[in-house]
DNA sequence: AGAGGTTACGGGCAGCGTAAGGATC
DNA sequence: GATCCTTACGCTGCCCGTAACCTCT
């Protein structure tokens, strides 16, 4: 009785205010946790949760565990750093990844998981750096690289890698050579990253005049989407050269040499500041040296 | 993984030194340990223990854990002390008692028990004071009721009852309303507790008589027995008179007067400064008052 | 040979997940 | 009626205890 598992689902639903979401982020079901709450309920004789239809509150008496709780919960995270072999680098890491990075080093990441942390099972999730970032204050996530840093206390963010921008395009689209200004960039469509990133932000108001309609922006969450577009002269893409090395070095796109410059694609590893991020943390250190050493990673696969 | 039940099955192999004597204080078989110690090393991927012919001995990583084990138990106990309704006074007691408190207040402490904490169990143990103190000091006991206090730095102590004793006889093996002296004692066998307790000892040396034959003392782990002896005329008893209130008031057994005083028989509750203590130190309060409560207690039943 | 730890194996029970059932706003 | 939590129930898998085995002094 009174165990470090039950002590686990009683913080995460005090933290969470719900069993629904305590359930979620501990990968269970919502029966489960009853379960086990009814039972220490039982044996303790109190009652730890004021239960509502707004979810579930901690009584006075459960405020009193809770402190406990954290502590010991605390003790065992330490104690696992300070004597497991591996430091306990171990469980199920839900990551989060932009897509840009799926491209890149993400494949080499995976892995040197495996081989330097073995007891790692990593989740994986494609998304865009907004959800991604609900994702991670929501607890569904645990790491996630997303573009720029995040600015919120709750979160602890570390650089990763960083991706010039260029404007990509079939040769055969545009003059050879010539250096694309404002007005013809805006007489094609710009084929770029979907609406609410930082890229699509970027070029909308580097491409934008006064008075005018705005530019024609295909918006794609989907990066082999893009390339295939930009492959088949729809139009111009927005993306970091990085990611087409193969089709550049073939001749099948070239970058447009242009005054019209673009921010570079900074990523970050983020994570929350729950107690048990050292995992998370792990794992960010290794994507830290994975994207270093591999800057210029593997292509796009054609699909 | 890293439970509380195995951190606590581990400290007590760290404590006692050996698999064998903590799977007895745990009420468990040695396997079982084997099995968790074996599951928990494989988990941290670390040697815990030495293994030798004389036991288990902790590494230096074991230590490591053992004082983070220590303090997580210590923290789970303060949180019961805390949170719980009843204090968490509950599991099982191993209770070791004198024969003499099975006859007088020993059935009123089980009701007491069983209605004041019902999650509590006891296993109770008939046994010599020094047998008993040997339990104790094993880790085989939680507490004790036994002779005089146990002035040994791991244990506590706490006075109960005290019974003072007294000769007792079958009215017809002396003349009437004699009082005794050493010599008229020295005459009859006496028959009391077994050798190496402390009436035992107070009567050898108060019958003593330089250059003569020690006394015969029928000596007798069994108080049934000793006053079936008695009831019997076989010898003159010495006893705390309180045991045979029944065969005193009906006749069948009277007090003699004597000058030749012995020391009463003083009984203390002692536990062991074990972090659990407190369960037991719970039963020994309960059984200071009950103590206190009924000093005239149950009859002998026959037998 | 005896004490102490390990291996092998069968059975019992805790705890999980699915699915249906309230309660509360 | 939507959102949460609880109840019911079958099942899996862990862990325990028995028994035989190994190893060191």
């Amino acid at each position: 009785m009174l165990d470090l598992k039950t002590l686990e689902v009683f913080v995460w639903i005090a933290r969470l205010g719900s069993y629904r979401a305590a359930a979620e982020k501990l990968n269970t079901t919502q029966p489960a946790l009853t379960g086990r709450i009814q039972k220490l309920e039982a044996r303790l004789g109190v009652t730890l949760f004021d239960r509502g239809a707004r979810g579930a509150t901690l009584t006075a008496t459960g405020r009193t565990l809770l402190d406990y709780a954290e502590r010991m919960l605390a003790l065992r995270a330490e104690a696992l750093r300070h004597v497991a072999a591996d430091g306990a680098i171990q469980g199920i890491v839900r990551l989060g990844v932009s897509e840009t990075i799926v491209h890149t080093w993400l494949p080499l990441l995976i892995e040197r998981t495996h081989s330097t942390h073995p007891q790692v099972t990593l989740e994986i999730e494609v998304d865009t750096t907004p959800n991604l970032r609900a994702g991670l204050l929501d607890h569904r996530l645990d790491l996630a690289f997303l573009l720029g840093p995040l600015s919120d206390p709750r979160t602890v963010s570390q650089p990763l890698s960083s991706y010039p921008m260029a404007w990509v395009a079939r040769p055969d689209l545009l003059p050879k050579g010539a250096a694309v200004d404002q007005t013809t960039l805006r007489s094609w469509p710009i084929i770029t990253y979907p609406r609410n990133t930082r890229p699509y932000m970027a070029i909308r108001e580097r491409l934008a005049r006064a008075g005018e309609a705005p530019p024609r922006i295909y918006a794609n969450a989907s990066l082999s989407t893009i390339v295939r577009m930009a492959l088949d002269g729809i139009g111009i893409a927005a993306i970091p050269p990085v990611l087409v090395a193969t089709d550049l070095a073939a001749g099948r796109l070239v970058v447009l040499p242009s005054a019209v410059t673009l921010p570079p694609m900074t990523f970050t590893a983020t994570w929350t500041l729950t107690p048990d991020r050292h995992v998370a943390e792990a794992i960010a250190t290794l994507a830290c040296s994975v994207a270093a050493a591999a800057p210029f990673a593997a292509d796009l696969p054609d699909q």
